[in-house]
RNA sequence: GCGCCCGUAGCUCAUCCGGAUAGAGCACCGGCCUUCUAAGCCGGGGGUAACAGGUUCGAAUCCUGUCGGGCGUGCCA
């Protein structure tokens, strides 16, 4: 469990759902016949698996494997046992024993097709879970500083955190998309004397860029902005005035890609409310309380090595003033104050080491906030090809791929879609030619065109869908027919297991390996 | 040095809380256009799952080590 090492886990219990369907009724029927067969060990587990291969069966278990050791029986010998114990019904039209030990069982027609109905019958509610309101999360996600455009690292933070939140909405939890806003600490600052400087240069003065400065071309054209606006300070000599110009700037800028971007917030969360509402000084105090805070060398430190960091950290440096690190514990604990007893940040792995650290200033307040709060997704880095050739990203320098050059370039479906193609902890290489190609080496093209398809395939045949919960689907009985609706079957399983492991990837490529594909075989085949 | 992620077909990648013959798309080879998008379909070749050990009835999957790539390792965020 590589990628989810990190996270605690989401309770992966199922929400009810409204009727019980095939699987959970051929589980309760295989359950009863592992413990008429063997009574002598009521705990066995039963877990009933999709097959990868049509040949298998609907679905597959290897329970009698697990068990032989138990009962002291060769394992097919066991699975014949358990076979023999089924009780009479009218799903199951075959169970087979096969290769070691599995037991392979393939649903009667009716039961298969029973879910096509409740396609038909759900709609788009096929898969999803009713809210339950008591079960709130919070995805906090981008959460970029107001010192530049997006860039394609926070287009994959996008992204992931809009799809997990959409995940974890249709498994029935309750979701609040926040943003956080590093609207404190140095990096404002620095971004307000670079605008003052560029703000200096063009009425002709000499200044120079601080030694952190930020050089791209935006900077001088928030300070064109800004002295075109005037405020009264045409010299640039209000500094505060100019960083503030500059923060809204920039959050307006962020705010205009991301509605591009089709991604919507519920709250934005700035750091510099814990400041004004005093929630650092109190979390300082609750830590002091606590008894793993210490000073040494003018700078208060927290003992988070009790919490199993590998050094301590220090919360407040010499200056006076509060390194990230509190902040960050100060606008978790506010986090699970508001409610959250679950979070998920979504963060790049470059922010790995603040997972521990953020953690452990939790735990340290000692005040019941549970071990492993709060979750992350991690994803691994992003780059972009052009041209067969990847380009360089530089912050420092100014040279950016923006979120809005992708969007403007690639369209806003096909960016989302690349963005979650990948495993969050593989890297990724979006390739923009690829991403415009309207080729079928373009999955998302691959895709929509399968879409296009099936409305064409309707809009031909012209009648109306709901007749068709009536018609009868014993017919669609060839082996394209049957892998598809099989497919189909596999979604509500899938949907859990995607929201569990806070994983859209797994949604992509079923949509493409399964779905997509699945229908252009089955067009073709029977056209 | 230490920590985390990655290494699977020519390419891009799935599969990873151990299961059946390691899959998909593209690329390549051979077939298929009077009917809904040939932007497609059917068939085929292509694999020591980086490497070496270990655990197990069974390892791409778990453990150990080695090699290679990425990201961290701050009184920056």
């Amino acid at each position: 469990m590589n990628g989810v090492r990190i996270m605690r886990g989401l309770d992966s219990r199922p929400f009810p759902v409204s009727s019980p369907d095939s699987k959970a009724r051929l589980l309760d029927l295989v359950q009863a016949a592992v413990r008429t067969a063997f009574p002598e060990v009521p705990d066995a587990a039963v877990v009933l698996e999709r097959p990868k291969s049509a040949e298998h069966g609907d679905f597959a278990t290897n329970a009698a494997l697990q068990l032989a050791k138990r009962v002291g029986m060769k394992p097919r010998d066991t699975a014949a046992a358990i076979v023999a114990a089924l009780a009479a019904n009218d799903i199951i039209e075959d169970a087979e024993v096969a290769g070691p030990g599995f037991i392979n069982f393939r649903l009667a027609a009716a039961s298969r097709y029973g879910v096509v109905r409740r396609i038909l019958a759900e709609g788009q509610a096929f898969g999803r879970s009713a809210e339950d309101p008591a079960r709130k999360i919070m995805v906090e996600f981008v959460s970029a500083n107001p010192t530049g455009p997006l860039h394609v690292g926070h287009g994959r933070q996008a992204a992931l955190g809009d799809a997990v939140s959409t995940l974890l909405e249709w498994r029935g939890w309750r979701v609040t998309r926040e943003f956080y806003y590093n609207d404190a600490g140095n990096q404002i600052a620095n971004l307000g004397l670079s605008v003052q400087v560029r703000i200096r240069q063009a009425r002709g003065e000499a200044a120079d860029m601080p030694k952190d400065g930020y050089l791209g071309d935006y900077i001088r054209e928030i300070a064109r902005e800004y002295t075109a606006a005037h405020f009264g300070d045409a010299a640039g000599n209000n500094f505060e005035q100019i960083r503030q110009f500059s923060v809204d700037y920039l959050r307006h800028e962020q705010d205009l890609d991301l509605h591009a971007f089709g991604v919507k917030f519920d709250s934005y969360f700035l750091e510099s409310s814990l400041y004004t509402d005093g929630k650092v000084e109190e979390t300082v105090e609750l830590l002091r309380k606590a008894g793993h805070a210490y000073e040494s060398e003018g700078a208060l430190w927290l003992r988070t090595t009790n919490f199993g960091d590998d050094k301590d950290r220090v919360m407040r440096k010499s200056d006076g003033t509060y390194t990230y690190f509190l902040p960050d514990v100060a606008y978790h604990l506010d986090k699970f104050r508001r409610g959250f007893a679950a979070v998920v940040n979504v963060q790049g792995a470059d922010h790995h080491s603040t997972v521990t650290r953020v953690r452990a200033g939790l735990q340290a307040l000692e005040i019941g906030i549970p071990t492993g709060y709060p979750d992350y997704v991690l994803h691994q880095m992003v780059t972009v090809m052009k041209g067969g050739e990847e380009v360089k990203i530089s912050k420092r320098a100014g040279s950016y791929v923006t979120v809005r050059d992708l969007i403007d370039e690639v369209g806003r479906d096909g960016v989302r879609y690349f963005f979650l193609m990948r495993r969050v902890d593989s890297q990724l290489v979006f390739d923009v030619d690829l991403a415009k190609s309207q080729s079928d080496e373009n999955p998302v093209h691959y895709v929509q065109y399968a879409h296009a398809r099936v409305c064409s395939v309707l809009r031909e045949w012209g009648g109306d869908v709901a007749t068709l919960a009536t018609a009868d689907l014993t017919r669609l009985a060839s082996p394209h027919e049957m892998a598809l609706v099989q497919k189909l079957a596999a979604f509500p399983d899938l949907l859990e297991r995607a929201a569990t492991e806070l994983s859209p990837h797994l949604i992509t490529y079923y949509l493409h390996d399964d779905v997509a594909a699945g229908l252009h075989t089955y067009y073709n085949a029977e056209r």
